[in-house]
RNA sequence: GGAGAGGUGGCUGAGUGGCCGAUAGCAACGGUUUGCUAAACCGUCGUACCGGGUAAACUGGUACCGGGGGUUCGAAUCCCCCCCUCUCCGCCA
């Protein structure tokens, strides 16, 4: 969230910041509920003052055996204004709370204007779209006629959206989740965490995914948990609550299933694994001292960009406009694969700078050189998606006769396997 | 799931109604001393919010001893509910 002190002191540039997103938003409530909120905790103040000061005077004249009985009467009518005025103390803190999570974060200043994802810009490109001279198959032809994926089994147990991968085609997930966790570890400095795949509400808060994407989670009553749609949610929550004394930057990774249940998008990309309810995702979270978060955006797009390079697959980077960023981030590239079977780019990786916005939210804090205690900076990106990835992988490595060429970074991984043949893989289910 | 024990500042650990925002030790930070690493000694050493002050330094106040309620003039301390940790039992990959 947003500090409600730079609301109160720069309503404009922020109110101008928000703008730049198209979001609406009712600051007027919010700086309302603040100052009604500061006059009420000074008047309750300044009453626990007086009755701290009488019942310290009333203990010494115990003591020396005096009765107090007065004195008690009218402390204690000093405690019935406390306690209603604490109660509206509460009231004001909770409507404060509710509008200052509704908001969303401001956009960086390098962050192009536009209103939707057409008015993203592309930063770089690399490789370029080959012109396949046969017609190119889709990622679920190719998986279904080598084995590699089977949905209609999938969907009997869980529904749509839900793949399964089979045979090489379960290896090949693996291999590279592997592959990626191993890159990141061994030459881009994380450090590998695996975390747990359910969070709580205030997790979920803490890194912006409640209160307004409740609809897109799949949560669990009897528990109060959600499941995670990204592993971004319990990796920043590492240091939740935390003055993080140990020094900066920390980066973390993690392989986790991502589970999110697409509300509003019924019958979009229903085919394959395009747009699914649970995949597969090598993430990437970085903790940060403020000056340093942008050049740390800067090497953690570097770092997914990497897995890419090594696997020979054409990409390219967008930085999103202020209208397409989302909700907790101050600024955003993503990263979109081609896939020649469906002729378009894919995104794999979103990664993001959320300055200090979900570090206030989780409460994540960090020594300053002047030895204060200020909010770190978080971002996160992913590095990268797993679905999508198998998408490019099979439908850029296709040839005429129907069979996939491996990335050759993966071969080792997959116990030096460099094509998936038809008839080969055939684990017949 | 059942029974018991416990959750106090970065850590260890005192504190069972007012003299406690909290003893002590360790760690950390600043300094003194010593020929270095080290040690010794002195000092500093929680966070949030409200107010004063220049959005600094500093300063007045309020709150916080797992979380939430309650009793009381007054709660870390008493009562209730919840969460978590540990031990034993049960169940189980």
């Amino acid at each position: 969230m947003l500090d409600i002190k730079l609301i109160r002191e720069r309503e404009a540039e922020v109110r101008m910041a928000l703008e730049r997103r198209g979001a609406a938003t009712n600051l007027e409530a919010l700086l309302q509920a603040d100052q009604k909120r500061r006059r009420l905790v000074t008047e309750v103040e300044s009453l626990k003052r007086r009755r701290n000061a009488a019942s310290e005077e009333i203990g010494k004249l115990k003591k020396t055996g005096q009765d107090t009985a007065a004195r008690q009467v009218a402390v204690k009518a000093i405690g019935a204004q406390i306690a209603a005025l604490d109660d509206q103390v509460q009231q004001m803190d909770r409507k404060l709370n509710s509008l200052l999570l509704m908001i969303p974060n401001m956009p960086h200043k390098s962050v192009p204007d536009g209103k939707s994802a057409a008015d993203n810009q592309v930063v770089r490109t690399f490789g370029e779209p080959k012109p396949l001279v046969f017609k190119p198959k889709t990622h679920a032809e190719l998986g279904e006629s080598l084995g590699l994926l089977d949905f209609g089994r999938a969907a009997r147990m869980a529904g749509a959206g839900f793949p399964m991968y089979v045979g090489l085609g379960a290896r090949l997930e693996r291999a590279l989740v592997q592959f990626m966790l191993d890159l990141h570890v061994k030459e881009h400095g994380y450090t590998e965490v695996s975390t747990p795949f359910v969070c709580n509400s205030a997790a979920m808060t803490g890194t912006g995914q409640l209160p307004k994407m409740a609809e897109d989670m799949y949560y669990i009553p009897t528990d109060d948990l959600y499941l995670i749609p990204t592993a971004e949610v319990p990796v920043t929550n590492i240091y939740r609550e935390e003055i993080i004394e140990r020094p900066l930057p920390i980066y973390l990774t993690a392989y986790s299933p991502c589970f999110r249940r697409e509300a509003g998008s019924a019958g979009r990309e229903t085919r394959g694994l395009i747009r699914v309810h649970q995949f597969d995702k090598v993430e990437m979270v970085k903790f940060v001292e403020p000056e340093t978060s942008y050049q740390e955006l800067e090497t953690l797009v570097a770092n997914a960009e990497d897995v890419l390079q090594r696997l020979g697959l054409t990409y390219r980077v967008l930085a999103l406009c202020a209208g397409d960023i989302s909700f907790a981030a101050a600024k955003c590239y993503d990263i979109e694969l081609w896939a020649p079977g469906q002729a378009a780019w894919l995104e794999v990786s979103s990664c993001s700078n959320f300055e200090s916005f979900q570090a206030r939210r989780a409460g994540i804090r960090y020594r300053t050189k002047a030895r204060k205690v200020d909010y770190i900076h978080t971002l996160n990106g992913s590095g990268v998606a797993l679905a999508r990835l198998m998408v490019a992988i099979l439908e850029n490595g296709q040839t005429a006769d129907g069979a996939i060429i491996l990335p050759e970074a993966i071969v080792p991984y997959m116990g030096g396997l460099r094509r998936l043949e038809p008839g080969q893989t055939g684990t017949k289910l």
